[in-house]
This record gives structure tokens, C-alpha cells and sequence, in this order.
DNA sequence: TATTGTTATACTCTATAACTATA
DNA sequence: TATAGTTATAGAGTATAACAATA
């Protein structure tokens, strides 16, 4: 595809961005960054360790490291070794950081705003698009 | 919305998640940032103001100055001050600058990509539900 | 010897506050 | 006095390379 920019194609990227910005702004209500609030809403299923996160967050291991610190210096987050491993250290989200999960959610507002522009069936319809663009070339 | 996450909530955090990170990517093959990348990608339509950037990239004055000297430092950008208004900085992007964005817009094919496994009727059907998505309420 | 995570370092992104130049 | 942009500074995100601890 060599075809410079069709307009559905910037409907897109001004979906992304304008999607992005929100969160931005809602992680900043909590006072956090967008890359401590995505490390949060990870742990909120759950602990992990440091090399699980990096491999969700697509970062490298060493930014991990500084992400875990920042955030357990406010309480966020624990860190602890493994009993199995010890050179693993399994990191838990604390309930004051499941309110500042909590408080980011509420005001990442975008999706629940766009999508109540939708009906049920459109929402249907979307998902499905959605699904088709995502899946493998040769599903 | 307290709802704590449906479905499309899902697919629409997914979406926007991998758009991101191929744009990245993309820049990175051409030895640029995102940043850099959406600035030059500014100056594909013409001249702005250091002032206009700002506004554009969402980002305070100060963060253009620096981006902008790191650009023209490597040729992409020149900034040079307008005739009318002597405060007013105009930058331009380079032939050596268009080169670069071509090579991220290339190597950003994930639009491309996904928009290739949906119909002709289904790309209408996505515009139309992103255009009523990003519509006022009260539209 | 291989793996997990940390430390040291460096660069970029970003904002705030103080400043310069021009209007 | 108000505006456009810069500079100084600081904090956060990110990666690479070297390292320590554990397996």
C-alpha cells in the first residue's frame, strides 16, 4: 500500500491520538504517568513478575526496574522474591494502589462516551470490525 | 459509565495499543521518535509556527523549541524567523526531512494492513461508526 | 553456564519558571 | 504591557551494557 493517506486511514490516527490524550489526562488526574497506570492496570489481575511486565508493557526488563521503585516508593505496589525462585520477584498492587487504578478508570471517560454514541447494534457491528482487522492474514 | 470493562472497551484499548507501538516502530526505522515523527509529519502540509506545533502536538512551547532543535540539528528542519513578525519563527521541513517521513510512512504499514482484510463496504461501515464515535452529543 | 533482576549511564520527552526579543 | 520563543532546570520514560544473585 503505497497510496499516501485515504481519509479513513486519518480517521484512524485521529482516533488513536485523540484516545491517547484522554488517557494521558486521566492517568494525570492520579497522579500518574500513562506508563505507571498501564503497569497498574496490569497487576490488577493479578501479581507478576518483573519480566512478565516488561514483556506487557513492551519495555525492556531495566525500565521495569524504575517503574516497580517509583511506584513502591508511594505504596502502590509491592515487590517481593519469589519462594520458588529467588532470583524471581513477584510484583503485587496494594489497595492504595488499587484506588489509584480505581480513580484512573473513572476518569478515563473517552471509550464509555464514544461508544454511548452507538447503538447496541452498531456496537455489535463495531466489534466485529474490530475482530476482522486484528485477525491474521490467513484466518 | 462505572461499568468496570466490556468486550469493546477491550478491543478498543487493543487497537489503539498496537497502532502505537507500530508507530513507533516505524519511526524508529527511520532513527526518529514519535515525537519527531508526528512534527515532521506537520510539515508535510507546509510551514507552522513554532507556536502552531505546540497547539498541534498538544504540548507545552518549550518541548517544540527542543524538538525542533534536534531536527534541525540533523538537517530535517530549518527555523527561520518571519519577515512580517520578527518574534514568529516559521519551520520548514527539508528535502533531507521529507526523505525520513516517507520512510516512516512506509514502514508504518499496520493501517494498510488491517484496512486490507475489510471489504470496501466494511471500510464504509468503520468510517461511519468512527465519524458518529467522534461526533458532539449533540449532533 | 544461563536466567532474573538491578545499577550505571545516557538520551529523549515533557513541563514550569525565568528570561529575551519584538510588537 | 503583551506575545513568541528560548533557556535553565528537573523529573519521568526508555534503552544498552555491565553487574550480582540465583538456578
Amino acid at each position: 500500500m503505497t497510496e499516501p493517506s485515504t481519509p479513513l486511514d486519518q480517521q484512524l490516527w485521529d482516533f488513536v491520538y485523540g484516545y491517547d490524550a484522554a488517557y494521558d489526562r486521566a492517568a494525570q488526574t492520579a497522579g500518574l504517568s500513562a506508563a505507571q497506570a498501564c503497569l497498574l492496570d496490569r497487576l490488577t489481575a493479578g501479581t507478576s513478575s518483573m519480566g512478565e511486565l516488561a514483556t506487557a508493557l513492551l519495555c525492556d526488563a531495566s525500565n521495569v526496574t524504575q517503574l516497580v521503585a517509583r511506584l513502591e516508593a508511594r505504596g502502590l505496589v509491592t515487590r517481593e522474591p519469589d519462594a520458588a525462585d529467588r532470583r524471581v520477584k513477584r510484583v503485587s498492587i496494594t489497595p492504595a494502589g488499587r484506588h489509584e487504578h480505581r480513580a484512573v478508570r473513572q476518569a478515563f471517560d473517552l471509550p464509555a462516551e464514544m461508544l454511548d454514541r452507538l447503538s447496541a447494534e452498531e456496537q455489535q457491528q463495531l466489534s466485529r470490525l474490530l475482530a476482522k482487522m486484528r485477525a491474521p492474514s490467513t484466518s
